[in-house]
DNA sequence: ATCTATTGATAATA
DNA sequence: TTATTATCAATAGAT
């Protein structure tokens, strides 16, 4: 598809080469594209350069699809006979063994176990291994106490103004008992209005309870605590 | 490219995409090997159909493929900015914490400790990986204790044949001073050759001690001795 | 880069 | 799925 036919075989010219590149990396790119869009396909697409530099296309992203390309080469080989099946889960249990025995040697170095086989820089190395670990294990926790505080603050802010609040009221109504002790006091002397007195001060009185019930019902929980 | 021009839009007949599907894998992964071959370029190209298949092209091999892609991911994202680096020691730092707590965990169940969270399945799980553990740590041991027998066992046989070979010495000089006993006497009765019996005594009892003290002096050393 | 003659890919069809 | 063929798209070579 140009003014003349070519054979497929490596372009000697450099030049020609790096301009044909350009050309056919960007139509590869655009099918690979047209081809996910078109049949709904997941494509995955990697391209080096001779001189190395890196192009690459993916239909969704190239995480994704290599995950699933590994995921579905195991699934296969799964289907393969009984025998190579065996041989791959026996590697995979070797790796595994190795790991765990890695690990435990490391954890036990890590514990301060076992420092006889090992020279300075391999101490050094676990040395800052370990400050690593603290390190991160300290902002961690540092974070939860920064967080911690923030959560008690704005409940105290929240409890301050509950409590203004309440004053407030407990100050009006303690007012207006004043008020309605001396209307009745009036009303006594002059012998009449028994009985709304006693409805407003039952009222009242029920009213200052429950406010100040509040706060013990409130969101109040037991604070999270930081892992020691 | 055909009788018609089309939209590049996801085609609703499954019957097309299906074909469409075929002639595109085919016509995108010749032009993959074909940009491979003429600008010596190194190509992955992953693709899943819609309803799962998977199809794949490689120049060299995918892992190779994925391997430096994902090298030279790492490798341009340190030449971003150092912010974008520091997320992305972060983000590693994280899973790193991550799978070490999930080790922690694991390492505490597998000690015995921090149960409770467990369920049946689980605790058979943790079972039978320390039954698995257990295995290889009785077959690793079974295999030192069959090597270390085997040495002593060959050991055993050297000396025994060592002390054959003694024996028969000391049978036979038991033998030649006999024999010169019974000349001396022979000898003495007649009255001569004293300073010969005397020589010869010697020698032969000297030989005698040396040959038995070797044992002693041998290659033994401590047997090897099993972990418990 | 841009242009265009030509080949190559493929949509429609069988 | 495969084959055919009319068309359109990609691109080799030239500028």
């Amino acid at each position: 598809m140009g003014r003349g036919k070519i054979v497929i075989q490596r372009i000697d010219d450099s030049t020609s080469r790096q301009v044909t590149f350009s050309k056919r990396r960007k139509g590869l790119i655009k099918k690979a594209k047209e081809l996910a869009i078109l049949c709904d396909a997941e494509v995955g697409l990697i391209i080096f350069s001779s001189t190395g530099k890196l192009s690459d296309f993916a239909s969704s992203s190239m995480k994704s699809v290599i995950d699933r390309y590994n995921k579905s080469k195991i699934e296969h080989q799964q289907l393969l006979s009984p025998a190579s099946e065996v041989k791959f889960w026996e590697r995979e249990a070797a790796v595994l063994r190795q790991e765990l025995h890695a690990l435990q040697e490391n954890h036990r170095q890590m514990m301060g176990e076992q420092l006889n086989g090992l020279n300075v820089n391999e101490l050094n190395s676990l040395e800052n291994q370990l400050e690593m670990s603290l390190r991160g294990i300290r902002m961690q926790k540092e974070q939860m106490l920064t967080h911690e505080i923030q959560e008690l603050s704005q409940k105290r802010n929240i409890i301050h103004q509950e409590n203004l609040e309440l004053s407030r009221k407990v100050q009006r109504i303690h007012q207006e008992n004043v008020e309605l002790y001396k209307k009745a006091y009036t009303a006594s002397t002059n012998g009449f209005v028994h009985r709304e007195l006693a409805v407003a001060d039952n009222e009242s009185h029920t009213k200052i309870r429950l406010q100040l019930s509040q706060p013990e019902h409130s969101d109040y929980e037991t604070p999270p605590r930081a892992n020691e």
